[in-house]
DNA sequence: CGATTTCGCGAAAACGATTTCGGACCGTAG
DNA sequence: CTACGGTCCGAAATCGTTTTCGCGAAATCG
């Protein structure tokens, strides 16, 4: 437990007073380059480390943004987090993670002294601060900024989910074969979540509904996970001939809708149409036609809003929708790319 | 912006000093019962919160431990963290999380001023520092315990995995039948995970050798995904007639085979015996026999060590090895319970 | 050359909590 | 009545950093 190295004993060793070495540190202009020098040389010596308590002592800020998102782990987040982690950091702010896990975490978070209220600003990642918190506030007086949810009180980032889904569905309807919706269950939704599925669904149904409507239509409801996409289609095929459209919301589903028409010998893009959401970096080996949601685009909007209120706390709440794109690829357009074959290694 | 109420206010509100209010709120004794409870209606009238930056830099402690981890989203980190953040909560620790998402980030996090430093003690699950930082030290001055991998200078808590594999496959091998092993693929070990399935293999390697030479054995390498475990499967099919004995190096890959095996209508626990690993919540609804990993015990563990520590910062190390259970189900044992039907809703 | 501005620097005052230590007060024992 | 011990409380020091403000020296100007 060796005493921590402080300005002070930077400033002795340098020469200087303790106001120059802050200064130096934090970028003032008044400093000679000579004794900027000579500090930064002392810093490096000493291994000085600044104290951030100290300092978020002293200037009330933390230089962090508490992100709350529902459960994670799945490549939406992954991908958003990583989004907004570096944005943030190249401003020199650091992104606290608080997935949700479970309600008793939650009812923890509740409290106002709770850690993630140890920060700047917030971020709610698919979460709406309604559902979650029992009056509707936030339990700290902190900014906050929404993505991937929309609430007219706060800054806000989204995605219009209705007319991706609506734009994969038309897209499929361009042939006229028996329709699917394959949708996450809905006791997914609730407090953890916020309504894109829901969303989605709407757009597949209006999509529907403005078109001929002699074409079967129907929504099945499967668990989040690409054996659910795959269950899916085995169930339709069971009653249904080829061809078929498919439109999963989301890509993971259907991969496991592919996964399912591969196995069993029917030729995607052909036989089976799938449209899917999100564009994941695997989409495209898949083939896999889909609604691009431009995730990194979100992050980086989300850190951007946080920066600006934090810079200015009284403006208006900024919403800033993404529009979805149709990426058109083999498995909705016939002559899919082959599944490629996994390498397995023997023993 | 209202000016946050400080102690003062609460003091001068309440008729007392503000030792005496900084006293009432960390428990001591020497406080008269009446003004405490004066101070504390000061302080529920005036919703004072106090100034954790401060508080910090006065006492030099976070009260907070942060957590280092792979990619998370996986069962197994959801369980622990919760486990490990429950125990933390209860000695009034919060707990910090740092899914390792990607290079950049790590790259971040080896700077000694990063934010998962700013605590007063450090998690590493399924991590190992001689790994993960170039140096093989702690970029920062922290105790570290150590999850789910092993290093002589740190407390550790890890769990027998070869032990575990070769409990399983022991098992499995009193049925004489070809024995396949279906792992992770080699890829997802690295920077990023402890050695956890390599001592899998290992364990399945040294039970298979321990046992009757002339039975065939082989190891399937596949994704980290249900579809994995499904793909291992088909494949050994198309070269072996049941019965087959399956080693899934985890549950999830388990289920992948058993969801493979029941597609092409064979009878878990008689064509098809299968044990996985770790005991998911989900593995009793199958039927699956598992090796069960004490999760909650390894993140209860994990707290009290860092708690440990924290206490007696000079004492050795520390370790804990938590001892694999064999849980026989169905799938290992035929007349396997029938999956459960999933209930599909149609519009 | 004197007057004025600019530059570089440091002394000192915050920030809000914790903690030490002595003092006031009261009751009781000698 | 005096001494003493215990209980309860508050004044003040302290933690490490930022930031203001003023001072002296140097540079620039008229």
């Amino acid at each position: 437990m060796k005493k921590q190295v402080t300005l002070q004993d930077v400033a002795q060793h340098a020469q200087v007073g303790t106001s120059t070495v802050s200064k130096v540190l934090n970028g003032y202009p008044d400093v000679a380059e000579s004794t900027r020098e000579r500090v930064l040389a002392s810093v490096r010596e000493l291994e000085f480390r600044p104290n951030r308590a100290a300092r978020s002592f002293r200037t009330g800020k933390t230089q962090t943004v508490s992100v709350f998102m529902p459960m994670i782990g799945t490549e939406f987040y992954d991908r958003l987090i990583t989004a907004i982690d570096d944005a943030l950091a190249s401003h020199d702010y650091d992104a606290a993670l608080f997935p949700l896990l479970n309600e008793k975490r939650l009812e923890r978070y509740r409290s106002a002294e709770a850690l993630p209220y140890q920060a700047d600003a917030l971020i709610l990642a698919s979460l709406n601060p309604d559902w979650l918190f029992a009056d509707a506030r936030l339990p700290a007086p902190l900014p906050a900024v929404l993505v991937d949810a929309y609430h007219a009180e706060y800054d806000t980032v989204t995605f219009d989910n209705a007319r991706g889904a609506a734009l994969a569905t038309s897209h499929l309807l361009e042939v006229n074969a028996p329709t699917f919706a394959v949708m996450v269950e809905r006791f997914q939704e609730g407090t953890f979540s916020s309504g894109v599925f829901i969303e989605r669904h709407k757009g597949f149904q209006h999509a529907v509904e403005s078109h001929d409507p002699r074409v079967h239509a129907e929504v099945l409801e499967v668990p989040f996970d690409p054996t659910g996409g795959a269950e899916a289609l085995a169930q339709v095929l069971a009653r249904f001939e080829p061809p078929l459209n498919v439109f999963a919301s989301c890509d993971l589903l259907a991969k496991g809708v592919v996964d399912e028409a591969r196995r069993q010998g029917l030729q995607i893009g052909l036989d089976v149409r799938v449209v899917g959401v999100d564009d994941q970096p695997w989409a495209e080996d898949l083939g896999l036609s889909t609604i691009r949601q431009p995730i990194e685009q979100m992050g980086s909007h989300a850190a951007e809003l946080v920066l600006a209120r934090l810079a200015k706390p009284g403006a208006a709440p900024r919403h800033i929708e993404l529009e979805p794109t149709l990426v058109v690829r083999g498995s909705s357009e016939g002559g899919g790319q082959p599944h490629p074959i996994r390498p397995t290694q023997i023993n």
